[in-house]
DNA sequence: GAGGAAGGCTTGACAATGTCCATAATCAGT
DNA sequence: ACTGATTATGGACATTGTCAAGCCTTCCTC
């Protein structure tokens, strides 16, 4: 198993125990916002300014180690899972996310009827509903 | 035809005259931001607070008369086509938006694999890629 | 290991986008 | 027109994120 810190090098990246410790808490707690980033990584490393996180947030988003969701009404969320093409599955009431698998697999994973000259590489879908404990 | 007005009393709004005023600035400029539009306000009416143009705004999508779209990157944006089920493909470089009539049909246009046990009411799609101009 | 350059972290200021609140103005029913 | 309820205004504030200067680490080379 590839450690992170060479995951890191691999992508040309200095490995440094914030970062680190960024990855790991991306990793503990998918769909985290960069505040709760924040919060975990200095209960685990003691301390770390919200910039280094915002920073190792970025370059990780970069070299696709991450990927960042941004939900409408929401602060940008983080997660782990890059290597799949899978959607998102938001609460209207609470703003919980799921993981949705892909219909179709590839991305993109659905092809516009008009694509206006554009060229497509993505396709983002987002499920809105309200979540099992909203309905009550 | 049904004025404007109409609508908005027909959905139990008082009518006046920032209220209007934005109602038109969301059909003339489709995809503006909500600073954009109070620019655009100001040219028609003369002067309007931002906080107005906000709690318009807000109503106005509350009461289904426009729709926000709000796409990771950018501030929240404003249309009047509500009444159909289209999605939108954005430029990455230069954040141009075009409407893309829907794959499918009817909302929500796409389901799930799994829906975790939510109910879910809308998918929400955005193509992303890069504009004509953008390619050079 | 030791030295040095490149890059990363810290701190503090700042920017964009919205929201909250108290007061003043406007709308709509009698 | 009168009056109560709703809406607009102006200002402060909140959240999320970015910029910039200087110090500190990391990592490459010896």
């Amino acid at each position: 198993m590839t450690s992170d810190g060479q995951r890191l090098r691999d992508h040309g990246l200095q490995v440094t125990a914030q970062r680190l410790a960024v990855l790991r808490a991306v990793s503990a707690f998918p769909h985290a916002t960069a505040d709760a980033l924040v919060e975990t990584v200095r209960g685990e490393i003691g301390s770390i300014s919200r910039q280094a996180v915002y920073d190792a947030l970025r370059v990780l988003v970069d070299k696709r180690l991450i990927r960042r969701i941004q939900p409408a009404g929401s602060a940008a969320r983080f997660e782990d899972r890059v290597n799949d093409n899978h959607h998102h599955l938001i609460c209207r009431s609470c703003g919980a996310m799921v993981d949705v698998d892909c219909a179709v697999g590839a991305a993109p994973c659905l092809t516009a009827k008009d694509d206006h000259g554009y060229a497509i590489d993505e396709a983002e879908v987002v499920y809105w509903g309200r979540c099992p404990s909203c309905q009550e």
